[in-house]
RNA sequence: GCCGGCAUGGCGCAACUGGUAGCGCAUCCGACUUGUAAUCGGAAGGUUAGGGGUUCAAGUCCCCUUGCCGGCUCCA
């Protein structure tokens, strides 16, 4: 019998499995003819197959849905639980069940010394195909299975091929003595032994979960675990979470004194510390200097409005839930208590575009004042609901640095270009180096404004000016808001994570509504497109998102406090602040640490708060009108002189290095 | 919004099956004056998120509210 390995032919025995054709262990499965399917597979005349090894993707998503089963397995050998869906995700698997009794973390522990055992017990997973009858037979116990069985014949007469149009097939494991253990309703393909799992997973969390992701259906318990070739990948992977925990803005937050969500402000409400405080000011700063230069002009607007404003915006009709209910005001009774004056409702804002639009409105527009770019820091309050605010990459109170460009058609390219160009180097400013973008377009169903045609031509011109930056291009077919395409920015963090930040965001929508117009050099009405775009997204999930990226090492023109001077002794106290006013008339932050505790005390306590820059000096150092500098990575350089070390500590700050 | 967990001085934690709250850091006071990540001594600080209940007795048990955490759903 002739096969392809790799291209390359190869005779094999008939009847030839993939044990035979690789007998390297750390290959788990095999593709045939483009498919994933186990080694137990017996090639047919013509086959072509590759390896599939546990550490490439495909070997481990193999490998992680073959230790889902091991979970699943555990968890019914312990509990009365039927089996939902458990597939392999980034860096693990899950695995949904019907229970009754909520899983704990005990419980959690439990299951993983059981599914050691069943790692250690040597189980085959055996490939069976069914047909639907016996497939029905055999899940009879298993009501969500046999949901699963109902979907896919229903789809299958729609003519719907998408979900395993394909044979059914059981995997039972096998224990040594042949006897089947468990089984489950699968695809496939498997690791062909449990022992493959050896020691390289670990179960990492529980929690609810709705059965096929829909809120009206009913609440599963979720095992989430994760799974690894070997036990240094294992580490490896705890290290890196270990890693973004010691990142985890929240924690930092609380550490270097930047910030706070008090309880008794509500939910989702931050507060700025002054260390945070001045963090936020040199962003801001500077976000405003690079916007003038860029022609945007800025505006300021309330933070809350009459109702009205919302319905002719449409925000009300599509988007009062995200908005937090109106409060009412005016109504005026008469003694009798009957209504005198009907008042009315005002909201805050959840977007600025309104605001922005009724500047536009002021008065009429030329063609020649567009491109017009407005420009705020506007504050919107977002009713997210009560279980997904997070620290401050999700919150219900934020300042957006938020900017509407209204333009016409002809500009429109060139405009998308500039803004996106703008982004991305301001972005680059603040130490985000690795990009991609995503292009949102059009939902193929109906709810979208504006005519088909104006979208096509838009998402056209998007993915153009997209494409011209040399960047990745993620589609994202589907993903636009109903008023218009968009292009994101996704930015990747120094570990590796990547944040949605930018939007540039077209609206065919609010012009229509406000009746936006413009008028032409044919002195006839037109109507402007607006872009929508925000650089940072909010300034507070920026903020998180960049104490995350330095894990609190801001760089010098950002760090809260850029200088400590430590003096050996007492002696060096007005050495040091003489060196400390100097940099202060450079608009340096600096502090003189005067305390009498010992300066390995002090070298301390400003290495753990992170400051940039420590300045020691003893008498030698004022002897020869020199200073040491330590950094926050110890390491130290000394003798620096001191017109050097205020010309160091300025350029860092200027060039917004990292030291 | 849903499921589960958690909530003790500024921060990090302790207090066995219910028996009238401890420790470290930080703070304040005093002593020490010291070349690159924690000097010593002393003091002050909480009625255990808020409210209600059970009990002779509640930080420990029950209920409600608020907030936080992990997910799900959502994220204009």
């Amino acid at each position: 019998m002739q096969i392809t390995v790799d291209g390359e032919n190869v005779t094999l025995e008939p009847g030839g499995d993939g044990f035979e054709l690789f007998p390297d262990k750390n290959i788990i499965a095999m593709f045939v003819n483009g498919e994933e399917v186990d080694l137990a597979y017996k090639f047919q005349e013509n086959d072509q197959t590759s390896a599939i090894t546990i550490d490439s993707d495909a070997g481990l998503r193999i490998l992680r849905h073959s230790v889902a089963h091991i979970a699943a397995q555990a968890v019914q050998d312990l509990y009365e639980a039927k089996l939902g869906i458990g597939p392999p995700i980034e860096d693990g698997f899950y695995y949904d069940f019907m229970i009754d009794e909520p899983l704990t973390e005990q419980d959690l522990a439990k299951i993983q010394k059981r599914m050691k055992e069943i790692v250690k017990s040597s189980q085959r997973f055996t490939r069976r195909v069914v047909s639907e009858a016996e497939a029905r037979e055999e899940m009879s116990a298993e009501p969500l299975k046999l949901e699963l069985l109902d979907r896919r014949s229903e789809s299958l007469d729609e003519g719907n091929v998408e979900v395993d149009a394909g044979e059914l097939t059981i995997y039972d494991n096998i224990d040594r003595n042949g006897e089947t253990k468990w089984k489950d309703l699968c695809r496939g393909p498997h690791v062909p032994n449990t022992r493959i799992a050896d020691k390289g997973f670990a179960l990492t969390r529980v929690s609810a979960a709705y059965w096929l992701g829909d809120q009206s259906r009913q609440s599963l318990q979720r095992v989430y675990g994760t799974a690894w070739p070997d036990a240094e990948s294992l580490a490896e992977y705890k290290e890196r979470l270990e890693e973004a925990a010691r990142r985890d803005h929240r924690k930092l937050g609380q550490e270097l004194d930047l910030f706070s969500f008090p309880s008794e402000i509500g939910s989702g409400l931050p507060v700025f510390h002054p260390k945070g405080g001045i963090i936020r000011q040199v962003m801001e700063d500077y976000s405003r200097k690079k916007h003038l230069e860029e022609g945007y002009e800025f505006v300021y607007t309330p933070h809350i409005s009459k109702q009205n404003l919302f319905e002719i915006s449409g925000h009300l009709q599509w988007y009062s839930e995200g908005m937090f209910p109106p409060m009412h005001i005016d109504s005026e009774y008469d003694q009798e208590g009957e209504l005198k004056k009907q008042g009315q409702n005002y909201y805050l804002k959840p977007m600025n575009c309104p605001f922005h639009i009724l500047i536009y409105k002021s008065r009429s527009r030329s063609y020649r004042e567009l491109p017009l770019r407005m420009f705020e820091f506007g504050s919107v309050y977002r009713y997210e609901k009560s279980g997904v605010v997070h620290g401050l990459t999700r919150v219900r109170g934020m300042t957006q640095d938020d900017a509407h460009l209204f333009v016409t058609q002809e500009q429109l390219a060139e405009e998308i270009e500039k803004v996106l160009q703008f982004v991305l180097d301001l972005l680059r400013d603040y130490g985000l180096n690795d990009f991609y973008l995503e292009l949102s377009s059009r939902d193929d169903g109906d709810k979208f404004v504006g005519d088909a045609k104006a979208w096509e031509l838009a998402t056209e011109t998007l993915s153009k000016v997209a494409s011209a930056t040399g960047l990745e291009l993620v589609a994202d077919p589907g993903g636009a808001a109903f008023y218009g395409p968009k292009i994101s920015v996704q930015a990747k963090d120094a570990i590796g994570r990547t944040w949605q930040m930018s939007t540039i965001q077209l609206d065919f929508n609010l012009p229509e509504r406000f009746d936006l117009e413009y008028v032409g050099s044919d002195g006839e009405k037109h109507r402007p497109i607006v872009l929508h775009r925000a650089l940072f997204g909010s300034i507070e999930r920026f903020f998180g998102v960049l104490t995350e990226h330095y894990a609190g090492h801001f760089p010098p023109w950002l760090a809260p406090v850029q200088v400590a001077c430590v003096p050996i002794t007492e002696n060096q106290h007005e050495y040091l602040l003489d060196f400390a006013d100097t940099l202060k008339e450079q608009g340096i932050r600096v502090e003189v640490d005067l305390s009498d505790e010992r300066m390995q005390k002090k070298i301390r306590n400003h290495t753990m708060s992170k400051i940039p820059f420590i300045v020691i000096a003893g008498d030698s150092d004022e002897a020869e009108s020199a200073v040491s500098f330590r950094y926050r990575d110890g390491t130290q350089r000394n003798g620096i002189k001191l017109e050097q070390a205020v010309e160091e500590i300025m350029d860092a700050v200027a060039s917004r290095e990292q030291v």
